[in-house]
DNA sequence: AATAACAGTAACATAGAGGTAACCAAGTAA
DNA sequence: TTACTTGGTTACCTCTATGTTACTGTTATT
């Protein structure tokens, strides 16, 4: 049998791990900013995204998007429409990131207030 | 008297500032992770903290730590015991990152779940 | 015939984030 | 007398994340 405070210990690193994994997947200066993006507006196209997200290039926006295509938060769909259209949505597995991204603009919102006092 | 999409519009832009303003304190690689310490043990000492957040150097907790201090979100006391021992813990302001410091552990795990597969 | 929109890609440049290692001062244990 | 602990600081170096600019191919518009 193990005491608590072994329990404690390993429940913590595994937490550790957690935020790591999480932080791993929405590392980068931009990622945020477009799955909030996406979140607002459910669906979502390059140029959309592009002036969306202030101060984004084009190179950033196509190398940031392609990271979370592969994690598996964001699905890239191509309309066969003249001019192309591409058009990017989150995933089921990318929608549950939703709570975070509110969390985190309620508390941008707060923190602003507290620091440059509105 | 302003239309719906013009509303929505301005919304949509104090949300996005507002995710810029808080991924502006909580950037850098180890940040979160120090927060995440400071928010399991209440009150963390220098060196703990160093060992709770695999990889961190030093230097680098020393950095971070300041730039959380000048941010309002952790508070730093020196203990005038032998040899010294400097406490930190989060301000009250930092307690309000909790929420979302669980919210990413707990999204960690499933997105683990997920990727690795258990 | 020339230009613009769309969704990128490629080549190149660079600031600064982060790593490594040595060092400091004060006390204290061996 | 030497070495160790605590909580850092400093100098130096590397690398990569990001920025800038130019370019692609296709179609529609002027």
């Amino acid at each position: 049998m193990e005491c608590r405070a072994e329990n404690f210990r390993k429940d913590y690193k595994r937490e550790m791990r957690a935020i790591q994994d999480a932080m791993d997947v929405l590392n980068g200066k931009w990622k945020i900013s477009i799955i909030s993006s996406l979140c607002c507006y459910n669906t979502r196209r390059f140029s959309d995204i592009l002036n969306d997200v202030e101060g984004i290039s084009n190179r950033m926006l196509s190398k940031e998007l392609k990271e979370l295509e592969i994690n598996k938060l964001v699905k890239r769909t191509v309309l066969d429409t003249q001019p192309i259209a591409v058009q990017y949505e989150l995933t089921e597995h990318g929608n549950t990131l939703k709570t975070i991204i509110f969390n985190l603009t309620d508390w941008g919102i707060e923190h602003r207030k507290k620091i440059v006092g509105k």
